[in-house]
DNA sequence: AAAATAGTGTCTATAAGACATTATGTC
DNA sequence: GACATAATGTCTTATAGACACTATTTT
């Protein structure tokens, strides 16, 4: 455990770290990863959002790339990040000062097979909605993360990162409602969405419901479009 | 000067360092605030934008003000900062490794009235199609400002911290025209415009000009609001 | 009266939003 | 045939965009 030195906290440079804000969405809610605080009052339990600093030859892409993979356990093919603010206030951590690169995670539910991407000791996904007490400026720094998916879900396709690769229109507009939080007009959205085009429709369905089989789509493409969609 | 220490540079920890790309418009262009570059090959010519480090006990805020009123000359008064962006890229600056936290910054030409902020030696007000060969990744940083700004003044009302007090509607057109590059119908302009409520007329008009005098008007509030305009 | 910009309205096309029924699988 | 979700279209209202003339001041 790492303690203050006889520096004075306010006399001493900051150092750098990248944090990573990642969401995920199963049984229709948001999730995000935390991970244990060891530090008290914390003791190891779930507090805080993967991040580290960074290495002198690593650009905060890399090191939250890195932070977000080992620590948080989820794979690096999996996972889609952009930068999202940087949280520079003198006291955001009682050690020493540390000046976070902030980042916004997305990793679609469907692909996390393995167990330590779903919930271990070392991370787990928590609802949004029932977060523990957090360490440092966490909290913040997720209620900025949550807002910026909110907003650029509404004028860019970044939904997709949260999607699996094939889906029914039902599932995409479930994601949408899950993650901006309210309902929206099945056939409104179905027409709005079509439109754009950014859809590609699979030449099979998903069968084996109890109910009328539904078609399948995916994205045209991995790239962000800045088109409006709801 | 400062030379490069025996270190390697790729293995020297990064220092935290405020940047602000401020933006102003008169004559009709977006211009750019610039500053010398005291480091080879650039010897002192208009090759950069004003930043600096942070003093251990300021914010990526502070010395972004900072910085941007005490290298760039404009008064903290009229200056509207937003954090932009973090470049992070190993080799940004020769010397040592540097993160930048670069800020976009906004003044209305018009309150510029001190000559220090006008032009100077030490700053300048640079056309954005007039850059000259710039240092560092200023350039980038510049590219990623403009980027921003211009995304931002279509779906909030940002624009307000280029106007003066008072101004226009043709004014405020000419504004949107300037900072987008493009044509603006004017009817359509001042339906739209008049209709989202953020303007209030005043009791005044601008008279003395060899034509009918136009309404003044004013933004409502100094309030960044989410409100599609163009 | 000439010059210069201010100020205004209509029409058309497109988009947004409200809303209910039929279709097709599984069990 | 009962159940469950898939799939679809119309109407109304709002918004966007193209487009040209009259009004008011100064000189």
């Amino acid at each position: 455990m790492k303690h203050s030195s006889p520096v004075p906290h306010e006399l001493r440079f900051a150092v750098l770290a990248a944090d990573a804000v990642m969401f995920t969405v199963f049984d229709g809610r948001l999730h995000v990863r935390l991970i244990p605080v060891h530090l008290p009052p914390y003791f190891s339990h779930l507090a805080g959002i993967p991040g580290g600093l960074l290495a002198p030859t690593e650009t905060a892409d890399q090191a939250a790339v890195r932070h977000a993979t080992t620590k948080g356990g989820v794979l690096h093919e999996h996972l889609y990040l952009e930068q999202l603010y940087t949280f520079s206030a003198i006291n955001r951590d009682p050690r020493n000062r540390v000046v976070a690169v902030a980042y916004l995670g997305l990793v679609p539910w469907e692909v996390l097979t393995k167990t330590a991407e779903r919930d271990t000791a070392a991370a787990t996904w928590v609802r949004i909605d029932k977060l523990p007490k957090l360490a440092y400026d966490h909290r913040e720094i997720i209620r900025v993360g949550l807002e910026r998916l909110r907003s650029r879900v509404t004028y860019t396709t970044i939904i997709k990162q949260l999607m699996p690769k094939e889906f029914t229109l039902t599932d995409l507009e479930v994601m949408y409602e899950t993650v901006l939080g309210q309902d929206i007009d099945k056939r409104n959205f179905r027409k709005k969405v079509l439109k754009t085009g950014v859809l590609q429709v699979l030449p099979r369905e998903r069968t084996g419901e109890q109910h009328r089989p539904a078609k399948l789509y995916r994205f045209l493409n991995r790239d962000i479009e800045p088109i409006a969609i709801i």
